[in-house]
DNA sequence: TTACAAGTTAGAGTTCCCTCTAAGTCAATT
DNA sequence: AATTGACTTAGAGGGAACTCTAACTTGTAA
């Protein structure tokens, strides 16, 4: 798969996914005849993991840490799993306050209902 | 209440309080006999607002549209009101994204549980 | 009365994460 | 043979949100 259907695929510009490879997060992109990338199954999935993980608000430089264990092999199977386990913690945190955040944000949204009357 | 103070109640830096008075994000703040800044209790609450907004992902620039229209008065409560609500809106959904997110990454902590056993 | 802490300003620097530019290559079309 | 379009690289540029520096003032304490 070339570049500009991958792109699409896994909703990265092309510069975004040069530059994950640049940094390290991407590694052993297939090139063909020509010298231009074509990304494979495992590639699409590897980003989309990434992907993932910068949604939830991972900095790259972790997320390279874990694709550094990752790269290593089975011997950092464990590492990898306290490093997800770390993150879920974090993500948990995060969303209880995202909804505390929300429930403040509709009692304002009321209190301008309540003052439309005024 | 002086800077330092103040700083350590609203979790905000010296430097971010005075960069968000630059930027127009905080205005007409009180200053005393020798001219520093003594923040009042209604600053508290306005900046324990942008905390907020800031925590659920608005950019500032959104938190400053918002700032001003507050500053113009009742005028604009509907206008405030719309904002909010496409806050909440966008709250709403990124809360559900990350939850989804959330299962996702419990479901690959699950895969490293069940490979130790290898 | 001199030292120190806490503030002030304008403006420069930093970090993160891209995003773009310039110059070039390659394969397919006209 | 020339044009088009999608790629390649190294490295420069950019926006958001701070963060810091330098030079200075002011009030308190020793």
């Amino acid at each position: 798969m070339n570049m500009q259907a991958f792109s699409k695929q896994v909703g990265l510009s092309a510069y975004t996914l040069r530059y994950y490879e640049k940094i390290g997060l991407l590694k052993n992109i297939r090139r063909n005849a020509s010298g231009h990338r074509s990304y494979s199954n495992k590639d699409r999935e590897w980003v989309g993991f990434i992907v993932r993980l910068k949604e939830t608000g991972m900095p790259l430089e972790n997320i390279l840490q874990y694709a550094e264990l990752r790269e290593i092999g089975k011997g950092t199977l464990v590492e990898r799993q306290q490093l997800l386990e770390q993150h879920q913690a974090y993500l948990t945190r995060h969303i209880a306050l995202q909804l505390s955040h929300l429930e403040a944000l509709e009692s304002k949204i009321n209190w301008y209902k309540s003052n439309k009357m005024n």
